[in-house]
DNA sequence: TGCAAATTTACATTGCACGCAAAGTTGCAG
DNA sequence: CTGCAACTTTGCGTGCAATGTAAATTTGCA
């Protein structure tokens, strides 16, 4: 029990075979498991579909992933509760806004990068996965994820507050307009192929929410068109 | 086909013993749901239980309800598209932060009028479905329920803006935001038993927004205790 | 009363998810 | 380099959600 799986050389860490296997598995997964969704649709796509190209036993796919959807878009509990730890004490002393615009832009980052991760043209990704984004399937299950994620920074800001959620609702609200500020920047992003700046986005949304919201829009300048 | 199952009498629809059937069945498929959810938990009840309970046949039970959790928190397709439309043409000239605290506290009346529609104490089913409220496929079905609330909303939205989501993010982060207050106002509402006067709690946290968000809460005085 | 339409039901099928134990790999100590 | 212990993969069986189909059954109405 308990034992590393890999060697420590030099301050480095090597990993073990066991683990590059393990990991490329994983990989291997998510990458066929997108690519058959953006080709096929997402309920034209079965588990076993998955592991017949990822080769490996229908079985083994639930050894790496407990649903069908979390190979898609997996957010684990370690990178959740990192982020609800995050919230809670980075930049402390800052407003709350500041310290969530942060996490929210960095973690907005984090998307780009796995989206690079996975190989090929990133714009290529995102126009190929546009139509299996409309299936309701889906759609209910990218809610479900970012439900937990809000939760997580729920939990985070009533810690850094030092309020408690039940007694005071301004740590949900605060968590459901942040994770909204997400949700909309990125999939924002994602229509325009990303091409506008991610970080950006983030930033004026949260300007915008500072400042009390406008009654229109507050990116027209980025886009470079008129935006009504 | 498309007959009407009701008969006319002079200018009121009476309804005919198949529609008070359907709606009893319907209703009893419900609350026998909610019972059953609220006393072992959301993933130890099956559907063929609710069917027996309901004394129909488990496919029949599907004849109502597309899923099971449907059942428990059903908004159907056609309240999600007025929801659309409200959002869309209330109150034209006002500014659609305006119309959407309108549609927001009008719908939330609705829950709380559906809750008394159940029969017994509003206060107890509160406090019985709070324990099964953790459940994780339970949150991910309200979760996904709320994403098709919220995507209703920015599409109002954006008719009433006469913008294209596709192109501006601002009605998608103005829904979420919304559907954000929608949340946190009844969740903290639902804890409090209902006895927090649910309108007032919508209206302070879209003033709040309108404002500006402030470092701190801002329903100290609602709830006579200190929040932080 | 009897026919047409709507509704319920039984039956069969597919797919997700999980527990379990057997078979196959990998790591490592001797 | 060999053999054991730990880990991973796999096959098999189970339960449950969800859907199609066609045969009863019930209701509305002439």
């Amino acid at each position: 029990m308990m034992t590393l799986d890999s060697t420590d050389v030099g301050g480095e860490v090597r990993a073990s075979l066991r683990e590059r296997k393990k990991l490329a598995t994983r990989r291997s997964l998510r990458r066929v498991a997108l690519a058959l969704v953006a080709e096929r649709g997402y309920s034209h796509v079965t588990v076993e579909d998955i592991a017949e190209a990822a080769e490996v036993s229908p079985r083994t796919f639930f050894n790496y992933f407990p649903t069908k959807e979390a190979a898609l878009f997996g957010a684990d509990q370690d990178r959740i509760t990192e982020l609800r730890e995050r919230v809670a004490h980075l930049a402390p002393g800052e407003p709350a806004l500041t310290a969530l615009r942060l996490v929210m832009v960095s973690d907005a980052q984090t998307v780009a990068d796995e989206l690079s991760e996975l190989g090929g043209d990133p714009a290529d990704w995102l126009r190929r996965m546009k139509g299996a984004a409309t299936d309701p399937q889906l759609r209910a299950a990218r809610a479900a994820q970012m439900a937990m994620v809000e939760r997580a920074i729920t939990e985070g800001l009533a810690e850094r507050l030092g309020t408690d959620p039940e007694r005071d609702p301004y740590p949900s609200l605060l968590a459901a307009t942040a994770a909204g500020v997400f949700r909309a920047s990125i999939s924002f992003w994602a229509g325009s192929g990303g091409t506008v700046p991610l970080g950006q986005l983030i930033d004026q949304a949260f300007q915008a929410l500072a400042d009390g919201l406008p009654e229109r829009s507050y990116v027209s300048h980025l886009t470079g068109k008129d935006n009504h």
